[in-house]
RNA sequence: GUGGGAUUAGCUCAGCUGGUUAGAGCACUGGUUUGUGGUGCCGGGGGUCACGGGUUCGAAUCCCGCAUCCCACCCCA
């Protein structure tokens, strides 16, 4: 038997289904009421795109990436994240000189070799924003504010962690202190952080280790080292999620995996779902544009992890919908069959293809949810009707046919 | 990539220290005297016990390997 590969999975139980697609409508609902509109993007990308906007140094491109040589001898990947793509097509389509604001969201499907557990998968689904040219932390709050409206939507809990990045202003001086701190413990802490300092000194602060943790708690703070501009942006946005009751954590040590934020970082995280606890996270990125060859833009943006949110969903109760047609006899086969094609014009419905006794065609409608179990039998035949019942309501008539 | 656990019917799981045709509940399906469901009763189908080796007269059960899932590390959505 062939299997689907390692860490990829099928949606496809009623219920996954469900809400999959229950997701996918209210997030995209409440996207499109920020005003922001749908993009697709290629799964595949040139490698080079991922590299310089993720980051080298990252784990994501440095060892998790489907990368492979094309027919055309093209160097080039499964996307690993969304917003690198949306970006590429921002700049490719000179957005970035057109000026203006455009937002931007789209979900589908993401591929990192990882090893799989739950909530990490191999191939898995984000759903995301991506909103170009609006400086203002206003942004950077709707943002915020955004998730938190697609997660109350769906009845989902979370804590929201909050930091600040800094700038191109801010961020070197500080990463340089923090590299003359981490040299002062360098002999204590683990291997993981000593390559850190090297590649991506920032990432050392949110090491799991917990003596390298107690080691930093005298680490510098970027938060305390922020430019006058980052220091007041962050003030605001403290004061704008206040003001709109989002509660909030400030988590210095919150450092976005991928390379490309500045700025505000943010991660909604649940404890309702194991290790794998992240389930929405974002920032600005302001100056990824230009490393992509555009003209600086600045951005802002956020991604959800749809497999990670799903079994978190609260669902609407199903409620009976829609017609089931049944015959009792072989001669009325063919006009329930007619029937419910025209019923499917505006509403659901289906049918029993075999004549069978009422008893069997209320346990079918029954089973599959239906308002109404509609059953033509001999004496309807003869007089042109169908007797109709309600299993909610648990009333039963008999009505002409085209009054159906 | 590292360590640990699991793997028996579509699903959730039993199966004692190896012993004949591997079980249950749910699900599916059929019937249930003349046309009434979700909630009665009776029946039926479905498993090379993940896969590959080995030990044994005999393996779902013991041993080895492998795959996948789960947990932790790591990483991140």
């Amino acid at each position: 038997m062939i299997k689907s590969l390692r860490g990829m999975n099928d949606i496809l139980s009623y219920e996954e289904s469900r809400r999959f697609t229950y997701f996918i409508q209210t997030a995209t609902e409440i996207a499109q009421r920020y005003g922001f509109h749908y993009i697709e993007t290629p799964l595949l990308e040139e490698t080079a795109l991922f590299k310089r906007s993720v980051g080298e140094s990252s784990d994501i491109v440095g060892k998790e990436m489907y990368q492979f040589e094309d027919k055309g001898g093209n160097d080039v990947c499964l996307r690993p994240e969304g917003t690198a793509g949306v970006v590429r097509a921002f700049i490719q389509n000179k957005l970035d000189r057109a000026g203006g604001t455009h937002r931007f969201f789209y979900h589908g499907p993401m591929f990192r070799y990882e090893r799989p557990q739950k909530g990490r998968l191999r191939e898995f689904h984000q759903f995301g924003v991506e909103s170009f040219g609006v400086e203002s932390v206003y942004e950077d709050a709707v943002m915020i504010m955004m998730v938190a409206d697609i997660l109350g939507a769906l009845g989902i809990g979370y804590r929201l962690q909050l930091n600040s990045l800094g700038c191109k202003e801010c961020m070197p001086p500080y990463r340089d202190n923090l590299v003359n701190f981490i040299e002062s413990v360098e002999s204590e802490i683990c291997e993981d952080c000593q390559r850190r300092k090297l590649t991506n000194p920032i990432r050392v602060l949110d090491c799991k280790n917990e003596k390298c943790q107690s080691l930093y708690e005298n680490a510098p703070k970027l938060i305390n080292s922020l430019c006058e501009r980052c220091e007041s942006d962050f003030a605001k946005l403290k004061t704008i999620l206040d003001a709109n009751n989002i509660t909030y954590e400030i988590d210095t040590n919150l450092v976005r995996g991928l390379d490309y934020y500045s700025k505000t970082a943010f991660e909604f995280v649940s404890d309702n779902i194991g290790s794998q606890s992240a389930i929405a996270g974002g920032g600005r990125y302001d100056r990824l544009v230009e490393f992509l060859d555009g003209r600086p833009t600045p951005a802002v943006g956020f991604a959800m992890g749809i497999e990670r949110l799903l079994e978190l969903i609260e669902m609407p109760e199903v409620s009976r919908e829609g017609y089931f047609f049944g015959a009792m006899d072989e001669e009325a086969v063919d006009r329930i069959i007619a029937l419910t094609q025209q019923k499917r014009k505006t509403d659901k419905a289906s049918c029993e293809y075999r004549a069978r006794n009422l008893k069997n065609h209320l346990k079918s409608a029954d089973k599959v949810n239906a308002r109404y179990c509609c059953v033509i039998g001999s004496n309807e035949l003869e007089n042109n009707t169908i007797w109709v019942k309600d299993l909610e309501e648990k009333i039963e008539k008999t009505i002409r046919i085209e009054e159906l």
